[in-house]
DNA sequence: GACGACCTACCTATTGGAAGGTAGCTCATC
DNA sequence: GATGAGCTACCTTCCAATAGGTAGGTCGTC
């Protein structure tokens, strides 16, 4: 059942890894073609555009997104646990290489130059994030889980911001332990009482 | 005497505007020769290939950047101060929105596609970077002005960290704010005694 | 008359994409 | 149960535009 138009499938996970690779004018369609084993015309059989293409792959991307926090909101009840799993889940991205980058980190690093379409997407995520990390602030503040200093939605952005910062890092170094070593502190200085 | 020779500076100061709106790939030879008022092989007179420009352009960005760090160095004593006037400037050039991103930054995010010789440049930068907030956070928590909670080093990277996100989060939102958002919290904890 | 700065005229490779064809499958109809 | 319509998934061929880059010339200045 999932042999079932894979192709489609595939194109997206190669497109992904090139552009957490590269960005979005860091492919072509050649690239994709040879990964994939395809015709390169053959990709406009799947995706009319290449603006399409990266749309689209951005739009999974988020729902899979939504759709791993809505489990963590689930799985795991203690907010500082939940920040903690946010950070871990990335940590082993970066380490094992997969996709040691977000897409809409990277994206919007080149938002001035990205076709609207796909601006709208990455901007959505931003949103998106950071919504979610302020509403785990806001219930972690009221359990007394984490120690704010700032306003939950302050303190949500400088989370991302520092995690983003924390890829960026991991990546100029070629050391994916940077990541943890910017991280670490950050959580301790949220659920440590002081 | 700024006049003399002017056009290579005039190709460098282009190229660094379109870099940082869209990185290594987001920008031509012809995007350059547009806005300098050259033709697009004239630029060969001045830069031989591509990554010789982007080179010579990362390059120069690291003098002028160690240049500041330097003078900031100079024209102020107190660390913590250092480190406010350093957020400044940053805050100022993103509000003004003429080179609203760190070259380094950027280009770091694209790494693994990046040609060798510029990328060993932007390697150098972040360590050169995180190498001076250590010595800064380092004298700051000698002389009792900075409230470390880790070693040097590690405050050093998170907050050069922290900074990249804001830069990140100011262009994903659209809102220079934002980077003052971030970043002010960053300043309040480590030069407030708590 | 050498040199720096710039030009025109090209070149080759690659870009994303258009056009149209074909192999094989499903499925309703006769 | 053969026929044909219509589907998906891919193919080949082609294209205009753009990429970075080369060769050789012009022209003003020292």
């Amino acid at each position: 059942m999932s042999t079932v138009s894979s192709t489609a499938d595939d194109i997206l996970a190669c497109a992904l890894t090139l552009i957490v690779a590269g960005g979005y004018n860091g492919f072509s369609y050649a690239d994709i073609a040879d990964v994939v084993g395809i015709r390169k015309p053959s990709i406009h059989h799947h995706f009319a555009s290449k603006v399409d293409l990266v749309r689209t792959l951005v739009a999974r991307y988020r729902e899979e997104a939504q759709a791993g926090l809505s489990a963590l909101e689930r799985n795991v009840a203690d907010p500082a646990e939940q920040l903690k799993s946010y950070i871990a889940y990335w940590e082993a991205c970066i380490k094992d290489a997969t996709a040691p980058f977000c897409v809409c980190a990277l994206l919007a690093s080149e938002l001035p130059i990205l076709p609207e379409e796909v601006a709208l997407e990455v901007r959505a995520h931003f949103r998106h994030l950071a919504s979610w990390l302020a509403s785990v602030m806001e219930r972690g503040k009221r359990q007394g889980r984490l120690h704010l200093v700032g306003t939950a939605r302050v303190e949500a952005e400088g989370f991302m911001a520092t995690v983003h910062g924390a890829m960026l890092s991991a990546r100029a170094y070629g050391d994916p332990k940077m990541f943890g070593t910017v991280t670490r502190p950050l959580l301790d200085r949220l659920s440590t009482r002081h």
